[in-house]
DNA sequence: ATCTATTCATAAGA
DNA sequence: TTCTTATGAATAGAT
């Protein structure tokens, strides 16, 4: 198809070569290009020249990953690299462990019980009893801890209120004291007593945080 | 290049699509061998028709996984690692799912409880004890199968006792009886009492296949 | 499928 | 590379 008529064999003449590669390259395009509009087909083209360099056609809106993976459906081959699979079997194995965690969960909880062996049912009943011995246990941990503390919070109050009532005592003596004297300049008795700026940091332990 | 020119645009025709389709894909074809022959390239040529049916040529002696490598160098596209990041995800979102359950497992088993919530505990708690609750009806639920198996088998000893009784009376009378008579033949008693080819089919339920 | 009139692609030359 | 053009290849439409 040009001047002349050529074999189909490798090009001797590097020159000759690249510009023949060129040229074809633009018309395989085309053609490339041509058969995904006239026939609606999914085509990927890709070209290396002998010196490296790539070229890619590709038909519009469709992604290399889905060529790859229809290419992975029809041809069965596997691209997919030892990573690939190495993590696939992963998946599986977990997905496996993730089963059986969920299984002796329900167990646990149990359900699914009915077709378990007696032996199993008893190992079961043990695991849950030390579980629930070990949660009474700590739970009474919590219970003493709060009993301690209640006993720790009455005796500060028992203190504040103390010396609460000494102070207030001590203001009761001081204001009759300022009233009897200075009663004619119009202080206000309840206004004292109110306004005495009076302010207990109370002790609040964090239970979450203890040991 | 036929007997007229078309344009390029998808053909509606169903039938001369598809032909359309198939000759112009064995071209393509052609050109993508010759190009491959006479210019020394590496082609990779793709092609889907619209009915999913795929066709491909690949430059020989190179795999699909050394093109791969390359598309992926030159298009610094990452296709490939898409789908490994894909799975690598479902790795780690299994693997955290899988830790919450152990960790479930663990409390339930009364282990790492120290920094749980006086709440949380209570609710361990209500598990477990619902948990020991079903499990111990389902052993009563076993121990009155094997008390109501026991009772069958019971019974049924000493149905066979007493037949077993009755006929070892009715044996000796025959055998005194034969004594008397035949003592003369030299037949030996204790032979005939013990020869007597006598079995019993015991019952056994299978336990474990009970509902 | 096969045929064939046409159009298209391209080898060689510039 | 690009343009030109003679030539052979590809193929649209018919059979």
């Amino acid at each position: 198809m040009g001047r002349g008529k050529i074999e189909i064999r490798r090009i001797e003449n590097s020159t000759d070569r690249q510009v023949t590669y060129s040229k074809r390259k633009n018309g395989i395009m085309k053609k490339a290009k041509e058969l995904t509009v006239l026939c609606d087909a999914k085509v990927s083209l890709i070209i290396f020249s002998s010196s490296g360099k790539m070229s890619e056609y590709r038909s519009p809106s469709i992604p290399m990953s889905e060529i790859l993976d229809k290419y992975h459906k029809y041809s069965g081959k596997k691209l997919w690299d030892a990573k690939h699979e190495a993590l696939s079997n992963e998946v599986d194995r977990i997905k496996k462990e993730n089963d059986n965690l969920q299984i002796e969960l329900r167990h646990l909880n149990g359900e699914d019980i009915n077709s378990l062996h007696y032996k199993e049912l008893a190992t079961i009943e043990e695991v849950l009893e030390n579980g629930l011995t070990k949660v009474h246990a700590k739970e009474m941990e919590f219970f003493k801890m709060l009993k301690k503390n209640d006993r720790m919070l009455e005796e500060e109050n028992k203190r504040l209120n103390y010396i609460l009532h000494h102070q207030q005592m001590a203001m009761n003596g001081c204001v009759r004291e300022m009233e009897s004297s200075y009663n004619h300049k119009g202080r206000d008795y309840h206004h004292s007593q109110m306004s005495f700026p009076f302010r207990v940091q109370p002790i609040q332990p964090n239970l979450q945080e203890a040991e």
